[in-house]
DNA sequence: GTGGGTGCAAATAATTTGCACGGTA
DNA sequence: TACCGTGCAAATTATTTGCACCCAC
């Protein structure tokens, strides 16, 4: 059922956190800030504070349930966390995000740090893109 | 001289923007914030203003003489552009900031881009690595 | 019932902007 | 001298925190 994934973070199962859970599940695959879900749920619905909403992306991201990125406009967005890794570009003139996986990649940043004597953690990479004309 | 790049720039050669390149000339290869510069340049000299920083930070990023980056800390931070690109990895433990440039890592992007059917117009990418044990 | 959770408003942090004064070309 | 540039303080923007009330367990 619904609340399972907020239980087995070690929280309570809240009416703003089960809103915030299934406004990402509606949209797999998509990215939202904090005031995107503010402004929907609050106009859909409920009276939720835009504080909570902090605390609950925080609380998630900490659980793994979603993934926080920072693209090049001052605001964080988060999405689903799929157990899928991939990365990202973005249109840089429609601002659409694209999903992709390259293994090819991913080996070559694992080889990379260590060609410097460090072991990879985590890496950020976005590609901005434009369609070709 | 000195002043050239600036007045290139189409910018007044005045001291705090002296100050500020100067800042960089000194210290290659190395990234400070805004509050870096406030912070040191106030030290050692001048009453310069920090809103003076951020402007004259911006007008360098747009005339091309620096390039900022954003980890994953809040704080954007800058770097003299030397012409030559690299991304950067980040010491998770230490903060140090080490550069790398590798010619089969920026290849294989420009293909993944064309996959997609975009062409690459930027990208930004951050490997967040640990020493090997 | 109790402790965690919530909304609201106030606090922070990074950055930007308005304004009167000051310095460069 | 004309205007751009500057320092300071106030304004913005994104996010966090304090607090009294509320609700899930």
């Amino acid at each position: 059922m619904k609340g399972q994934d907020i239980k087995n973070a070690g929280l309570k199962v809240t009416l703003p956190r089960l809103q915030v859970l299934e406004f990402f599940e509606k949209r797999p695959g998509e990215h939202f800030s904090a005031d995107d879900l503010f402004t929907q749920i609050r106009s859909s619905s409920s009276d939720i504070g835009l504080a909570t909403i902090y605390r609950v992306l925080n609380q998630f991201e900490a659980a793994g349930l979603l993934i926080k990125h920072q693209f090049d406009n001052g605001q964080s967005v988060y999405e689903l966390d799929t157990g899928e890794h991939h990365d990202h570009m973005v249109d840089v003139d429609t601002g659409q995000v694209i999903e992709f996986f390259d293994k090819e990649l991913e080996d070559l940043q694992i080889q990379l740090a260590k060609k410097y004597g460090y072991k990879l953690i985590d890496h950020n990479m976005v590609l901005y893109v434009q369609k070709e004309k």
